[in-house]
DNA sequence: AGTGATAAGTAGGCTGTCTACTCATAGGTT
DNA sequence: AACCTATGAGTAGACAGCCTACTTATCACT
């Protein structure tokens, strides 16, 4: 999975999986490697930068806690943030369909 | 249509364009308007150094032409360029997967 | 003379992802 | 005791592709 084709599906991802509960950042990112099926196994260099960047934009809430003498940091889908997912969930609807028919063959 | 959104899969659009036969870059760029139904309007900046980067790669053959008074470079895809686009189709299809099942609810 | 379409290009900026690293705790092995 | 692995979070700097804004040129039409 390259680099580039990723870029700015991040965020979108991020969001999908806060939408099924509040996680920490490790916990995501186990998540999106069970999601993909073993294929995303991002590193912490780019999920934790990001998840701080939708902490900023507002999209997700993130608080301190302390579980097996480690700290987390757990994030919760806010409510712009569900509205931003809804939002980037067309968006690809829209993007995929469009390099779908440009690329022929696939969807 | 967000510019990081593209990032990473215009390659492969060109290739598929320039499969139908070969084409000058400013055709190239109206076959993308066209094919992707008005959405992609990508701009000249865009486009031209991505070809000359598609032709350095060795996917694609230019030359110059004059036609109506006016300089073309026509590009054909090559054979490289051919299984590049093939690897760039099964790649879509596994990206496309892979965030359509993290994002949820789409493809 | 001016405008718009056609045709190609460059310079520089922006920004998201990556690599490589630091810091910290817990548990297990040697 | 020393080491390694997993868990947990973060930063600095590099890289690279797409963008904006610009230049150059020809032709047709007003």
């Amino acid at each position: 999975m390259n680099a580039d084709a990723i870029r700015g599906h991040l965020d979108g991802m991020l969001l999908a999986v806060l939408e099924e509960g509040p996680l920490h950042g490790y916990g995501i990112i186990e998540a999106l490697h069970r999601r993909s099926g073993g294929t995303l196994d991002l590193p912490t260099g780019t999920v934790y930068p990001a998840l701080r960047r939708l902490e900023r934009a507002g999209w997700i809430d993130g608080s301190w806690s302390t579980v097996g003498g480690r700290k987390r940091r757990t994030y919760t889908l806010s409510r712009s943030g569900r509205g931003e997912l809804a939002r980037r969930r067309s968006e690809w609807i829209r993007f995929s369909g469009v390099v779908g028919s440009v690329l022929g063959g696939a969807t």
